[in-house]
DNA sequence: CGAATCTCAGCTTGACTGAGATTG
DNA sequence: CCAATCTCAGTCAAGCTGAGATTC
């Protein structure tokens, strides 16, 4: 037992506030758990049904592009496009110019699905801005953008 | 090949922004790259740095406690419990009241290791929050309270 | 040859579920 | 008896590294 050498509280300092990148990790916990609830259905995951908005919003991705959005390793997002593709979500067609590519697209199954859940989304995303203004709004995004960008860049 | 009942672009509607729901857990991959990245000399993950500062504000929780804030079951945290205890950075004594809890507390040398990584902890959060102006600071604190408060109400 | 991509194999971490023991 | 806690055992998901093949 080492409580006799452990420091009294008084000799220890004030923690300041919680930082801040704990408290966006904490939201971030919640709003994946709220996605993960709604998307069960679907037998989808978060990640994967994010994996799909990209894919929509950034048509014609290698796996090595989806990675790189996603700040993971190439080799990372194997199983995932594996299990999209197998569900007949996405599929994978070679790069006319460039062979070793394989281009990633949304099927119609992977878009109708995706926007099957649309709405339920939308309301957990309402529900996160309940309490803000359209300008606040637009400042949290802007926020959660400039912080993003400013880690980025090593 | 399905490449035939594939909707061309213009038959599908355009998407809206990115949802800030994405925005918030790419800023939290890139926040925990940053993190990681720093604690790796102390063979600490981000993961077990942030359990240590719970557990210098919150002192004498038990490991569901501990659990219930990181929004995970109790018998996930114990991998990380062990890991810690065996490395000396955390202990356990049995609650008096209760000898079912066992309470978790830092040790001397879990409240100097987790005090050797602030400078470049507050670092990275400064870097994060390197636009923004004081106010503009407590407004952004708000803003992500506010979404994990409506959200965690399930 | 070098750089980028894809694939395969194996590993690690950190979640999960379920069952059982103990305590209040 | 019930609820909460802790522990153990097994599983699963999603990262990682490393190696090898292919293509530009």
């Amino acid at each position: 037992m080492t409580t006799e050498t452990t420091k009294r509280e008084q000799d220890r300092p004030e923690r300041t506030p919680s930082l801040m990148l704990y408290v966006v990790k904490q939201l971030e916990l919640v709003a994946r758990a709220r996605l993960d609830e709604v998307l069960r259905p679907a037998g989808l995951t978060a990640l994967q049904y994010t994996a799909l908005s990209v894919l929509e919003r950034r048509p014609s991705m290698t796996s090595s592009d989806l990675a790189r959005a996603s700040f993971v390793r190439a080799q990372s997002t194997s199983d995932l496009v594996a299990t999209l593709t197998k569900r007949g979500l996405i599929q994978r067609t070679a790069d006319p110019a460039n062979r070793r590519r394989l281009l990633i697209s949304l099927t119609d199954a992977g878009y109708d699905v995706l926007h099957e859940y649309d709405p339920q989304v939308a309301l957990i995303e309402e529900e996160m801005l309940r309490e803000l203004d359209s300008e606040q709004r637009e400042q949290f995004r802007h926020f959660l953008l400039a912080g993003r960008e400013a880690l980025e860049h090593h």
